[in-house]
RNA sequence: GUGGAUGUAACUCAGUUGGUAGAGUCCCGGAUUGUGACUCCGGUUGUCGCAGGUUCAAGCCCUGUCAUCCACCCCA
């Protein structure tokens, strides 16, 4: 029985769901082959897994939120299972199942779709692209720095500059937390509303918070250790370091916080490793796009120490790609208790954002295919003269096509390659065949040569 | 999951108080029988997202549904 689609939206991909189209597709794979490019030559080793996994498994300490867009099914034998939402769970079950065949510090990375059972809406997908670096194996903040300086370096291969790193730390949150009286099976709910401060103003955050069961004087001790006297009030008041401060901000941010927290361990020690990032920033140079965000939260739950964002500043998409160390997750999966520190690129998001800072790329794309190989007329010698120049070219390593419907004239042929934007055409005839040579036609510049193939694949290398 | 907007040709969009559809671009043919882009001439664009309902009559009004966008929520 055979099921007719009538209806557009029957053809029309899943909610969620695209379909690229072959020009689409070149900037597509061409983004991702440089992002691949910049993983390995920082050292990190490609991995697969698998697109589903165990339900239980992905659901384990992702956080309710998360929990609830994975997208489930059943299988034939009734195991729950799950579509990966991001790589860093596979990654736990992965390492836990392979560490003793792996050598440490595991640097792996992997690129791939992964889904999510939410909203749509511009830039927000339920199948996407995500690119994963991770390193297994390193407590010190030397794991942080390399991935974000990995990122730094990636984001320049794709010519995007204009973006902050958002830097924070769980420690320093559950410091504050706590230091602020806030329950702590509040803190969830603290940090959800609190991350909304600078969207929704701050009547409406204190009233969430009395409406969430919290106290205006939670909300007022948190916003004091965080803005009260935060560096720009320092520079009012006429700091006498103010040398020191314009070199990094962010250290005399957080060293006003350590000052303000010194009876809180847990901050501390959170703060200290920021201002470590922070110092060393600057021998990676990539100093100039962090910015210390106290309250930078990340739903995800298995997070436990620095934790990253990363935004576009002239594109309203969100963050582009994220990450954090998450040094519990491994022991949860039943491996040996390991640093652990991960970043993620949204790799659909990169590519909305580069359409929509040059919307005409598509205009000024060059074929993957570096010639099309035309004919003057469908005779059966020069046809088999057209596909073996084809053939010889191809050997040579350069990308042909070769028109397959004989009843286009010359004329069409060439305009078939000119709208795929083919830069070299040949052109065959009687001539050419009596000669054993082609017509070797630049495109672009509207130029031909009569050469031999050898000549025409000089030309074309 | 909640609230709002939108959906007309391949694309960008018009379409009046209800009277069965247009423009530009693209595409196709020709000017051009060994040459694409530029120019000129001619031509086709269509289940008006889908399914019902009201009406003599629906692109327009009503209901449902699907999709996209926006704001929540959350996130890459």
């Amino acid at each position: 029985m055979s099921v007719h689609f009538k209806n557009i939206q029957q053809v029309q991909p899943p909610k969620g769901t695209r379909d690229f189209l072959p020009d689409a597709m070149i900037l597509r794979r061409n983004i991702i082959e440089k992002i691949r490019q910049s993983f390995e030559l920082y050292g990190f080793s490609e991995i697969d897994s698998p697109v589903f996994e165990y339900f239980e498994l992905l659901a384990r300490k992702c956080g309710q939120e998360i929990e609830k867009e994975i997208y489930t099914f059943n299988d034939k034998a009734d195991r729950k299972l799950g579509l990966r939402f991001e790589f860093t769970s596979p990654l736990g079950r992965y390492y836990a199942s392979n560490s003793s065949k792996l050598t440490k510090p595991f640097k792996r990375y992997i690129i791939g779709k992964v889904y999510r059972y939410e909203n749509t809406q511009n830039g927000r997908y339920r199948e996407f692209y995500q690119a994963d670096a991770d390193i297994i194996g390193v407590y010190s903040m030397f794991a942080e720095l390399e991935l974000m300086d990995l990122a730094v370096f990636t984001l320049e291969k794709l010519g995007l500059n204009n973006y902050k790193i958002h830097l924070n730390n769980r420690k320093i949150l559950d410091g504050i937390i706590e230091v602020s009286g806030i329950p702590a099976d509040k803190k969830e709910t603290a940090l959800r509303i609190l991350d909304k401060l600078s969207k929704i103003g701050e009547n409406k955050t204190v009233k969430e918070f009395v409406e969430n069961g919290l106290t205006e004087e939670n909300y007022k001790s948190f916003i004091n250790l965080v803005h009260g006297n935060s560096f720009a009030e320092e520079i009012d008041g006429g700091s006498p370091d103010i040398d020191k401060l314009k070199n990094n901000p962010n250290i005399i941010f957080l060293e006003s916080l350590k000052e303000k927290l010194k009876n809180n361990a847990r901050s501390l020690e959170g703060i200290g490793e920021l201002i470590d990032i922070f110092k060393n920033s600057n021998k990676f140079g990539i100093d100039k796009y962090l910015m210390f965000d106290p309250l930078l939260v990340r739903g995800l739950g298995y997070y436990t120490g620095p934790i990253f964002e990363i935004k576009s500043l002239d594109v309203n998409i969100g963050s582009f790609a994220a990450g954090g160390r998450y040094d519990n997750l491994l022991e949860l999966y039943g491996a040996r208790a390991e640093g652990a520190c991960g970043l993620s690129f949204g790799v659909d998001r990169i590519i909305d954002i580069i359409n929509a800072k040059n919307p005409n790329w598509s205009n000024e794309l060059t074929s993957p295919t570096k010639v099309f190989i035309a004919y003057l007329e469908p005779d059966e010698k020069i046809i088999d003269y057209a596909f073996n120049v084809a053939k010889k070219l191809r050997s040579k390593g350069i990308t042909s096509e070769i028109n397959l419907n004989e009843k286009l004239n010359i004329s069409k042929q060439l305009k078939y390659a000119n709208s795929r934007n083919i830069s070299y055409a040949v052109v065959l005839g009687s001539n050419e065949l009596f000669e054993n040579k082609i017509k070797l036609k630049d495109m672009k510049k509207a130029e031909e040569f009569f050469v031999t193939i050898d000549e025409a694949a000089e030309i074309l290398k």
